[in-house]
DNA sequence: GCCGTTTTCGGCCCGACTGTTTTCAGTCG
């Protein structure tokens, strides 16, 4: 029994309460209970077995109980008794935008909808609209989010394998029958979501290594298994082939299974040019060429300088112009994390974060950053608790408390009051100019409205990146990866707007955002606009999104240069014009 | 179901948007 065990069953008895049209503020409770079980420092399942829960704010007797039941013996009556009302397959419902819990409970008691195979039929034999509050634009609508998860159904976001590929990694890494290990694929080049991780592993006793892989207890499927091969399912459901050569054979199958396809035909290509084949073990001698064998590559660096190239980061393997920059030298010297040196786009307890302003500020430093920018809702967002002007000139001087400190500590770190300010309906801010204008600096973001037209969408946008007092754009779409389509949005035109405005655009390193999108990146850094990191962090863990980030960064060919939060605090200060803390 | 206290129960986060209605319920952020 885990952490995450107990919050998710708390989490699952919010969901079927709703299910069943509790009250809300009951649901709430067992939600806020789930979020608490998760933020806790300290060992909580400990606690619930001991039954020490007592005092733990948001939990009360109930959840107490229900905890110490859990934690200790495994499982939960309630839970169990809860469940059994409704069909397992029903869950998968959740997931179809704009189905909540009311119209899931609607459909599967008239119209016996229990999966989302059942609901396709509902909707295309048109049997949805004899409900009462169902029409045939719902039907549409339904119709479109159901296929729009068929196609992404497969597919995980950058932040959700992280984890459980590193664990891998280490894993084959620590094995004694290898010799070096990667992930390659669309992982390696950091792609904002992939299929599938491919692992590659040097190895003279391949068997021995695929043993050990499919042994491990995080598989929950074999797919298959060979000599030199294995695919095996997660228990998340991500496919993770690993695939083992000899060491002699590692630098190209490297660069071969790091792909991209488009990238590989490009150097097969490039290859075939100079009298030689490329494959995912090799690079031979054209037949009938009259070349020499070449020397054996120990890293992919050789093959490319064979080749007449420079080595090409993974993240710029996409054939968008990388290996014709790598022939002419113009490779760009890609950003790093050890380049960051603060952030702009965090939050705290005061909007909707779960961790203080100090405990942000105490996090950024343990990074090692010299400067973190406190970016909290603005008053419009209420379902993020939004600051209002007087909450907002209260934060000011917390910080500045804060600050002074720090420096009298002699502390080298500054907390940047700024704000999150929502970007409305028309264009204008959340905040009066004067308001504005004592900001240290402005993110704006749209968070509302997001059907406009792409015209007005364009057009809100850019008025707000018009406004003197806006620094920075956040979240330029809005997508959610996997789950939300981008807003209609002239990206070019807004591209432009920030060209001539000045204003930077955000890179927002949360892995279900990671917008603006690493494929305009090259647009905006030719017509010269700044990009800023940002994690949009709601907790302190999360600081750690600027790792994505960078990824993504690298993948939009952005070099130190590009990116403003490569700063140092004295040259932001320089930047925002703000007065060093004395 | 939790919290705070006014020690016994009332208040708990709210507004926009959509599609259905014909005045509002459900979903989302």
């Amino acid at each position: 029994m885990t952490r995450e065990d107990l919050a998710d069953t708390l989490e699952e008895i919010a969901l079927l309460l709703e299910l069943k049209g509790e009250n809300p503020f009951k649901i709430r409770a067992y939600r806020s209970g789930a979020e608490t079980v998760q933020q806790f420092s300290g060992d909580i399942v400990a606690l619930a077995k001991d039954n020490e829960l007592k005092g733990i704010k948001g939990i009360g007797d109930a959840l107490q109980q229900k905890l110490h039941e859990l934690a200790s013996t495994g499982k939960l009556e309630y839970h169990i008794n809860l469940k059994s009302e409704f069909p397992e397959s029903l869950f998968e419902l959740f997931r179809i935008q704009g189905l909540g819990p009311k119209k899931i409970k609607a459909l599967y008691d008239s119209l016996g909808v229990d999966s989302v195979a059942r609901l396709k039929e509902v909707c295309e034999s048109g049997a949805i609209a004899d409900l009462s509050g169902f029409g045939k634009k719902t039907a549409e609508k339904i119709l479109e989010a159901i296929e729009f998860r068929e196609q992404n159904a497969d597919r995980f976001r950058l932040g959700d394998v992280a984890t459980p590929v590193a664990e891998i990694l280490d894993f084959l890494k620590a094995h004694p029958d290898c010799l070096r290990a990667e992930a390659a694929g669309s992982y390696r080049r950091a792609k904002e979501t992939v299929h599938d991780v491919d692992f590659l592993a040097a190895s003279s006793n391949p068997e021995s290594l695929i043993d050990a892989f499919v042994g491990e207890p995080w598989v929950s499927k074999v797919i298959a298994k060979g000599a030199t091969k294995a695919s095996i399912y997660l228990d998340n459901g991500l496919q993770c082939d690993l695939r083992v050569v000899s060491n002699a054979e590692y630098a190209c199958a490297l660069a071969y299974f790091t792909g991209s396809k488009e990238h590989n035909v490009a150097m097969r290509g490039r290859a075939l040019e100079r009298g030689y084949t490329l494959n995912e073990y090799r690079l031979a001698p054209k037949e009938g060429s009259g070349k020499e064998d070449p020397p054996v590559f120990e890293t992919e660096a050789q093959l490319y300088e064979f080749l007449g190239l420079a080595f090409v980061e993974p993240e710029l393997r996409e054939n968008t112009g990388e290996v014709e920059a790598a022939e002419s030298g113009d490779l760009p010297d890609l950003i790093t994390v050890e380049n960051l040196r603060g952030t702009f786009h965090n939050h705290t307890t005061e909007s909707d974060g779960k961790n203080t302003l100090e405990e942000m500020a105490d996090a950024a430093m343990e990074l090692g950053l010299q400067y973190l920018g406190i970016a909290d809702h603005s008053k419009s967002s209420f379902q993020a608790n939004g600051l209002d002007e007087s909450r907002l000139r209260a934060q000011w001087k917390e910080i500045a408390a804060l600050n002074q400190k720090y420096a009298a500590e002699g502390n080298q770190f500054r907390i940047l009051a700024g704000n999150e300010v929502d970007i409305l309906k028309d264009g204008s801010l959340d905040f009066d100019d004067d308001l504005l204008g004592e900001l240290d600096y402005v993110v704006a973001s749209v968070h509302n409205a997001m059907t406009l037209s792409e015209k007005d969408m364009t057009e809100r946008i850019i008025k707000a990146v018009s406004h003197p007092s806006v620094t920075m754009l956040g979240h330029l779409t809005g997508r959610l990866l996997l789950q939300r389509e981008a807003y209609a949005v002239n990206v070019p035109e807004v591209i432009d707007a920030c060209a001539d405005t000045g204003t930077i655009i955000e890179l927002n390193s949360n892995p279900w955002r990671l917008d603006m999108d690493w494929r305009w990146w090259k647009l905006a850094t030719e017509k010269g606009v700044k990009c800023a990191i940002n994690p949009d962090a709601h907790k302190t863990s999360q600081l750690e999104y600027l790792w994505f980030g960078v990824r993504l960064a690298r993948k939009g060919w952005l070099t130190k240069n590009d990116v403003v939060n490569t700063l140092t605090l004295p040259e932001i200060e320089e930047l925002f014009q703000l007065k060093p803390i004395s």
